[in-house]
DNA sequence: CCCCCCCC
């Protein structure tokens, strides 16, 4: 009966093997009670046969083997997973997960072998105090039943399993093929000491090294609140494995955050792990790493086969059953593009930038995502680009919308996502002349977040703008006239800043926002236009990109004609007469001078799709015969 | 130890 048993299997184990399946014999059990609002858990005497070994626990959900004696002493068990831990004192501690009982011990009747008590391992090995002592926050048993343990199994089996079918994992650049995950998984690395994988740290080890590649880099912030200030920094490390954060407080900061370079791979060791609040993060790891005193980390130099950002994308049909204000990973097609705007932050009155795009993919849906500040100011929408967005906010507004955060990372056009490949082919034969659904929901606007379609004629007899809150609505219209006097204007150079310059007449530009002079401008439009379609015709102002698309060209090109070449500046304007667009517009009615008087304004313009257009004119057809 | 990411 004794060669059932894995011989030898505790000395690996406790040594910091992995051991598949080892079956051991329980020779006897202690209930540890339970301490405030810990569950009682029980230490194990386990044997193989050829030792004994009494630093070993089972994980509190698996209590009821031992509460309804079906693990009995003398049993017979198959340990299906198990962790084994340095804890405190770096004593070795073996923690059961998963266990089979094969024979009970009431059947099995004595010990078999003859098992010699292997001592508490330890690293220094100095420490021969015979008590196990386990962590004050050892694995709690969470609601729902589900420890960490279960969580670990999980990831095993995502690992484990065949690719699942699901396109947006086929792009995953998981290149770590051959990984095989145990309950304390070390691939070695040739001539250094073991590498742990990311999805093996938990915070109930401290002897632990990883290699990850950085995939993730925020920058630094500074906080003030109760408990104090100070300045902080993220950064997401990736391996085979999976995916951890990782932040640096204060001194960190100094030390690591230049040395931790977006792309680039390091070793890890000797963070402090706790677990992570799912609300700020969606990386997919129960735990999150905080740099401390004796955090060691040093670039890996060797050439390693790392993947990089961990995708998982939802479907943006699928975010309607979505928690709002989760992170969630998103990718598609950048179907139309806002002018930059500015709002003004309800509590810090601020003036904030921001841009909103619409974003579309196969599953027929679109949605309006939002982005801040510089991501505003810098983007662009230019083809169309597929863009993928980890950590995108999902807010409940218009039904359903996202918000890129600073912590969000973006892919434009990413070349190594299969998925990305799948959504540009896509649109450019099928998806640029759909029709998209679109969330509708509360706060959506005029039309609940879906395209609120006006001709100018409907503007007036409606009063659009005429109430409290600015009207959008869409239109089809034909520029008839534009108003070339005052359509340019020398702005700030800085970036962000398009703040009309005071020329001080010595070749020096002020800006009154920046309060700096420059000696240089960028050209900025305002541009007047005058649309028509069949019904009526509305005056509409231009900002610098719709007023670009309409005149055909940029900005700095039609500033420096402006002045050096008259005629080719009046060509410019004639040649963008009678073409049509499809504008968003804002319309809101405003007061100057005691002068009560529509202001529309283009929030963007884009070119006809006209198998677009065509299919929603059949509709209306269709609409009409009913 | 942060965790703000704004507005309609």
């Amino acid at each position: 009966m004794a060669e059932q048993l894995t011989a030898g299997a505790l000395e690996s184990i406790i040594g910091g093997e992995s051991i598949d399946n080892p079956v051991l014999q329980v020779l006897s059990s202690k209930r540890i009670s339970a301490q405030g609002s810990t569950a009682d858990r029980y230490r194990l005497l386990l044997s193989d046969g050829e030792t004994s070994y009494s630093h070993a626990m089972l994980a509190t959900q698996l209590n009821s083997l031992m509460e309804s004696g079906e693990m009995d002493n003398l049993a017979i068990v198959k340990v299906n997973r198990y962790l084994c831990n340095t804890i405190q004192g770096d004593k070795r501690v073996m923690i059961l997960l998963d266990v089979a009982v094969l024979t009970k011990g009431s059947d099995v009747g004595q010990r078999l072998g003859n098992p010699q008590q292997l001592k508490a391992q330890t690293a220094s090995d100095k420490d021969s105090h015979h008590s196990a002592q386990l962590p004050p926050q050892m694995p709690k048993q969470e609601a729902g039943g589900q420890s960490y343990m279960g969580v670990v199994s999980q990831k095993q089996n995502t690992n484990k399993q065949s690719p699942p079918a699901n396109p947006y994992k086929a792009g995953n650049a998981n290149k770590g093929g051959n990984f095989s995950m145990k309950g304390s998984s070390t691939p070695t690395t040739p001539g250094s000491t073991r590498v742990h994988t990311i999805s093996s740290l938990t915070p109930y080890q401290n002897r632990w090294r990883i290699r990850a590649r950085v995939t993730q880099k925020g920058s630094v912030r500074t906080w003030s609140n109760s408990r104090g200030e100070g300045k902080l920094f993220s950064v997401n490390f990736t391996d085979e494995s999976g995916e951890i954060r990782a932040t640096g407080f204060n001194e960190a900061v100094d030390k690591y955050y230049d040395m931790l370079e977006m792309n680039k791979v390091y070793y890890v060791s000797r963070g402090t792990l706790k677990t992570a609040n799912k609300q700020y993060s969606n990386v997919q790891n129960d735990y999150e790493m905080t740099f401390n005193q004796d955090t060691a980390i040093e670039p890996c130099t060797e050439e390693v086969d790392l993947p990089g950002i961990n995708f998982q994308f939802v479907a943006l049909n699928e975010l309607e059953s979505k928690a709002a204000n989760s992170l969630v990973d998103v990718i598609g097609v950048v179907k139309s593009c806002n002018e930059v705007g500015t709002v003004t932050g309800k509590q810090s009155q601020k003036e904030i930038t921001k841009r909103d795009i619409t974003v579309v993919d196969q599953s027929g849906m679109s949605i309006s995502m939002t982005l801040w500040g510089n991501d505003a100011v810098t983007f662009s929408g230019d083809g169309n680009p597929v863009m993928a967005v980890k950590g995108a906010r999902l807010s409940d507004y218009g039904g359903r919308s996202l918000s890129v955060l600073a912590s969000s990372q973006v892919l434009m056009n990413p070349t190594d996502l299969k998925i990305a490949f799948q959504l540009r082919s896509w649109f450019d034969t099928e998806g640029q002349g759909m029709e998209f659904q679109s969330f509708r929901g509360e706060g959506g606007g005029g039309s609940g977040g879906s395209t609120n379609w006006m001709t100018f004629a409907d503007v007036k007899s409606q009063n659009i703008g005429g109430g409290e809150k600015a009207d959008y609505f869409t239109s089809k219209g034909t520029v008839i006239f534009l108003r070339k006097e005052n359509c340019m204007y020398k702005a700030c150079p800085t970036e962000s800043c398009n703040k009309k310059l005071i020329d001080q007449g010595n070749g020096m530009f002020r800006c009154e926002k920046c309060s700096r002079e420059f000696p240089n401008f960028k050209w900025r439009m305002i541009l007047s236009a005058n649309l028509a379609d069949f019904s009526d015709n509305q005056w509409v102002t231009c900002f610098q990109e719709s007023a670009e698309l309409l005149l055909g060209k940029d900005a700095q090109e039609l500033g420096d004609m402006k002045d050096a070449d008259e005629a080719a500046f009046d060509q410019v304007f004639q040649d963008a007469m009678f073409k049509p667009y499809i504008f968003k517009l804002r319309a809101k009615m405003e007061t100057y001078n005691d002068e009560t008087r529509l202001k529309t304004i283009c929030v963007n313009a884009n070119p006809v799709n006209w198998k677009e257009y065509g299919n929603r004119l059949v509709e209306e057809i269709n609409k009409l015969a009913l």
